[in-house]
DNA sequence: GCGGAGATGGACC
DNA sequence: CTAACGGGTCCATCTCCGC
């Protein structure tokens, strides 16, 4: 059963959103950071507009040297308000959620969206059986949800379709603002074929970096390189995935995740090896942490400390318990850690700490299970309908 | 050999 | 003149250990 999937990203999203709640701005070369408070503009930009990308400025980059390249070109450096965007995003997500297919879970499990949401601002969406497997149709699914998402939030996307994720996710970066691309399978190969390897969904700087040493220069390079020689430099599941993605190949089902784990990072004030310091600030991460959790009805059984020196350098430590359990035991564990990890490494400064939480399970004890964990005969009491053998 | 636990690395937004 | 640098999530892999 071929299938038609839908990949709509929107466009500089955090910057539009700003464009729209300040008027004055409009038409602005605008930039949202994140500051990270240590010193006057020490932090990253988390998106640019188009106007702000022509002048060289892009996400991630310090925020120091997006204000050297927008120098006296009058753009606006606003820092990152992430609640409202989020809110924002869970109205465009409505929108879009109600466009793709329906489908049953399990066997008399209750109507499900054929929709995943990826980040705050793209989503994937199932529309093989709407679009009755074609093309035509599904590209005027598309011109309409760009209709409603203009006219509801006054906001652009770009639109991918393909006969995958992996394929959407390529064409909806293929043009960008505002763009639609359709790659139907017939058209695959070919569009692959033009895409640089290093541009690959999936592939990063490092992997790049292999493969120029290999010579693979484009995906067709990727796509024809001999696949036990890929296993045998990336691993036998990466250098498999590698090449699939080279060729277009992706049967990952669109399907809405749960979180599989939560976490909350902060950059310290100052360099510290000091434990009162740092738990200081865990301790607020962790208050949060344990909002989320409750709100969610969440419980967890892992806990980890994550560290990021002065050459920001990542570490971690963590510790698996029985079961979960209060803001302060996550807490005492989080202490240990952090302790563990001070000794094991003296001397050593630390610019930002991170805790998270994993291994979530819904059941409080070991007794209460939700519903679906239960045997059908005692799902529920079917006495009052009519015997199925009357 | 298989699983979970723990640590690390790479990628993406 | 150079270096400058957030926060959040997912996934794979490697090692170690008990079974």
């Amino acid at each position: 059963m071929p299938r038609i999937i839908l990949h709509v990203d929107m466009d500089s999203f955090y910057a539009s959103v700003e464009e729209l709640r300040n008027p004055g701005l409009k038409g602005r070369a605008i930039v949202t950071c994140m500051f990270s408070g240590r010193s006057k503009d020490s932090g990253a930009v988390s998106a640019a507009n188009y106007k702000a990308r022509e002048l060289g400025i892009r996400s991630g980059m310090p925020i120091k040297i997006a204000k050297r390249l927008a120098k006296g070109k009058g753009v606006a450096f606003l820092p990152s308000d992430r609640e409202y965007y989020r809110e924002v995003s869970s109205r465009i997500m409505d929108i879009l959620r109600r466009e793709a297919d329906e489908k049953r879970e399990g066997v008399r499990g209750r109507l499900q969206s054929m929709f995943e949401q990826v980040s705050v601002d793209e989503a994937y969406l199932d529309v093989s059986r709407r679009s009755e497997g074609s093309w035509d149709s599904a590209r005027e699914i598309a011109e309409s949800i760009k209709r409603k998402i203009r006219e509801k939030e006054n906001l652009t996307c770009s639109i991918g379709i393909g006969p995958n994720k992996l394929v959407a996710k390529m064409a909806s970066r293929a043009q960008k603002p505002d763009g639609l691309t359709l790659v139907k399978d017939s058209e695959v190969q070919g569009f692959f074929e033009k895409i640089p390897a290093a541009k690959l969904f999936g592939v990063g700087p490092q992997t790049a970096k292999v493969f120029e040493k290999l010579g693979i220069k484009t995906s067709k390079d990727l796509a024809d390189y001999d696949l036990k020689k890929l296993e045998a430099v990336f691993g036998s599941k990466k250098g498999r995935v590698l090449q699939d993605t080279a060729r277009g190949i992706d049967n990952d089902p669109v399907e809405e995740r749960e979180a599989q784990q939560i976490s909350r990072m902060a950059t310290l004030k100052k360099d510290s090896d000091n434990p009162k310091d740092i738990l200081e600030n865990i301790r607020e991460l962790a208050r949060d942490i344990d909002l989320e959790l409750k709100s969610k009805g969440l419980f967890y059984r892992t806990v980890s400390v994550i560290t990021i020196d002065t050459h920001l350098q990542m570490q971690t430590r963590s510790r698996t318990t029985i079961e979960s359990s209060s803001l302060s035991k996550n807490l005492d564990i989080a202490k240990e850690l952090l302790e563990d990890f001070l000794e094991q490494n003296p001397g050593r400064m630390l610019r930002r700490v991170g805790i998270r939480v994993s291994g979530f399970s819904r059941k409080k004890e070991k007794k209460q299970r939700t519903l679906g964990d239960f045997p059908k005969e005692i799902e529920c009491d079917k006495s009052h309908l009519p015997s199925k053998n009357a």
